[in-house]
DNA sequence: GCAAAGAAGTTGACAAATCAACTTTTCTAC
DNA sequence: GTAGAAAAGTTGATTTGTCAACTTCTTTGC
């Protein structure tokens, strides 16, 4: 059991918080947002290609948002589609061009370096209890958000 | 060392989402914003009043955002200042008001429900590794941030 | 193979969070 | 005590995120 409400709450945001800082900063010297690097970053590590809804399943943003990243990325010329062009992209898969590629690897390193730091003084035996603990709390609480809104659905 | 950057931020934002969500959920029935719960919940266990400033302290907000959340939350009759009206509110303390204490109680049941649904099968051995690492990323991301930061304004 | 249902993706409208400029109050040094 | 600096708080503008309606494409059942 979790004893501390104000500690989860306000440990998550500020690493959230902290995690969206770090993204909105070096987007920026690339002509990008924070929003993209999560999916240059998994577009990268998927060199078969994603979809909008893969996109939105691995970065956890709704389809509003990822249709307007992959708009702007193909616009600055970072990514193509597999489709024909007379399908539009329904279940198009894009994939990063040469150039995406390149702006990939320069997010990658910022991340690892974040990555680096914000791991400094952990053992890999705490890194795994923080990942599982981490990950449940996840679950249990997508779990009591699905039941919390269907009962406000049925109460209404 | 964390080893997996997604691991980290998939894990923290939709905890993170999550929490907001639960916050909306609920703060609609009593007609607040998702926004006000935090702020309810440090007044509710600091009787002796909050600032705007120990606020944002606590709730890792910004005071644009602390700010118009006091001034609503007044508006509801929820608050009231420890100081004279001619002060205004500089450095006024804010206390709830009965009704409003009231409404901090039905707040706080909800978060009990979240944060035992949230911490299931976590053992207290867990949960306080699952704590220090979580305040030890933090920080050191905390510290990144502002590295970051000085690095990108002195390279200007 | 055609209609209905459903999934995928787009878009405009709205809500929330953040930024920057501003005012007001307090503190500090002279 | 007064000027200047610093802190606290407010407000409008901008950016970002989310919702809901819509279009387009695919699948399923007849």
């Amino acid at each position: 059991m979790i004893h501390r409400f104000e500690q989860l709450t306000t440990g998550v945001s500020q690493i959230y918080k902290n995690i969206q800082r770090i993204k909105k900063l070096e987007m920026r010297s690339l002509g990008l947002k924070g929003t993209h690097v999560m999916c240059l970053y998994f577009l990268h590590s998927h060199a078969e290609g994603l979809t909008a809804a893969d996109l939105c399943a691995l970065c956890k943003e709704n389809k509003a948002g990822i249709s307007r990243i992959l708009a702007d990325l193909e616009t600055h010329g970072y990514i193509q589609y597999t489709h024909p062009q007379e399908k539009k992209r329904y279940r198009s898969k894009a994939v990063l061009t040469e150039d995406g590629k390149k702006q990939a690897k320069t997010v990658n390193r910022l991340i690892l370096r974040a990555v680096l730091e914000g791991g400094r003084d952990i053992t890999a035996k705490e890194r795994d209890i923080f990942y599982r603990v981490l990950n449940l709390i996840s679950d249990n609480l997508e779990n009591f958000c699905e039941e919390l809104e269907r009962s406000a659905v049925s109460a209404d």
